[in-house]
DNA sequence: TTTT
DNA sequence: TTTT
């Protein structure tokens, strides 16, 4: 019914693009995203997070995202299952982007893993109605 | 850069639907969302907060919804400004939703306020692959 | 740094609740979330989400949800490691639920997991139990 | 029942902390959150979010941020009614923030508002001060 | 396997 | 102005 995540973190590696028999595009991030610490005392703690990201979203973050680049993602969480080598059926967790947000752009220039997947955009979409005001 | 808001809550009246000048849909709610009761001996506290939806959407909340129908909405907090009868500058707040989710529904049947405003998805776009899998 | 996420979907079985070795409550739940359906033709896909719930909303759950109850949680993904039984690293994921709302609540009278942030839990408690492993 | 919400900005302005008459620290902060922006021919539009801070992280918000600082935002909507100047009734909107994550420090050395959830705030903390109002 |  |  409902699924959204949100998450904020640095990417442990280049991020890894490949292309689908059918030409589309599709990268792989992990992003280390540390769990608030409240006891000094215990050692740092953290998600190690896949990220799987389509299309021209993808595109941009394998030219303009590194290792150790900070950003958000927002997307959903995709639990996949899977026969392993030995035929035992396993799963796989990832984030489905759909937006990626590069946080530690130098100076900020304007920065993202590129929206509107279709050109179209799923969201604020009210922007796009050729400056109709809401009728209320 | 980033605005997501979702809430969970009842319409206080049923959904008002319009159209602009340019003969697109929107329709306004109201969500009551109560806060968490923490302690007893308070009285219940209530955020009342409106909610923009549009295009098709709009249309399917103002056919299936009303006043104290129980929703999700996905969406983005939007600040407006205006001016009011006197002059004075004033702000509005709204959500502006993305998605409406229908949760009491006689026995659930497959029930939203329809996603894909343009037809394409802005979100869960991969699974339009023509069954793509992801190739890693 | 956040992490973030928000189901809601219906529990595929009853809660499962156990006890760590200190005497914290913990129950395990399973969500069916669907994912929205854009194509009619193609067969309803749905992702199968392991919920994690500690303390008294664990107890809340497992005396008063059941297999099919439609539920909101939200809280945070947790990717865990582990060695499978043949010595081979695996990985698994779940949502460290912070909270669980109760949606198809009987005529809805008041209805969450029991949140409680003071002397509960608030948001990653469960990891302040002195080392409590998941007892799953 | 259920409301969250998480923005990315930067502030328009130093914090701006104050004192409850119980002597709890809250902050008032403004985010300018820019809205995805779809086609380059029209202006950049931009959300301009108040958000309260309570506590320590208030504190921390104050000493450790200024005017142009990113920040990520996770809370709650509020809406609050009050009586302007004129007896006219007026809604205010804001975020009440459960977490304040600092993106843009120096070298990324750990920052965060100040979490803290026991004894510190959780969420919602802020409505158990004993009717403590907002003192802006 | 992992980021700052 | 407000929902269960």
């Amino acid at each position: 019914m409902l699924n959204k995540i949100i998450i904020i973190g640095r990417l442990t590696r280049d991020p890894e693009l490949r292309y689908t028999t059918n030409g589309v595009a599709v990268a792989k991030l992990t992003l280390a995203v540390d769990r608030p610490q409240f006891n000094k005392d215990r050692e740092k703690e953290t998600d190690f997070i896949d990220v799987v990201v389509w299309q021209k979203q993808a595109e941009n973050c394998a030219n303009n995202l590194g290792k150790g680049r900070l950003v958000a993602v927002e997307g959903r969480l995709q639990i996949r299952s899977y026969d392993d080598n030995q035929g035992i059926r396993r799963k796989a967790a990832e984030v489905v982007a759909e937006t990626v947000k590069f946080l530690d752009w130098p100076k900020d220039r304007e920065n993202s893993g590129g929206n509107a997947p279709y050109g179209g955009s799923g969201f604020g979409s009210e922007i796009n109605f050729g400056g109709d005001d809401i009728p209320f």
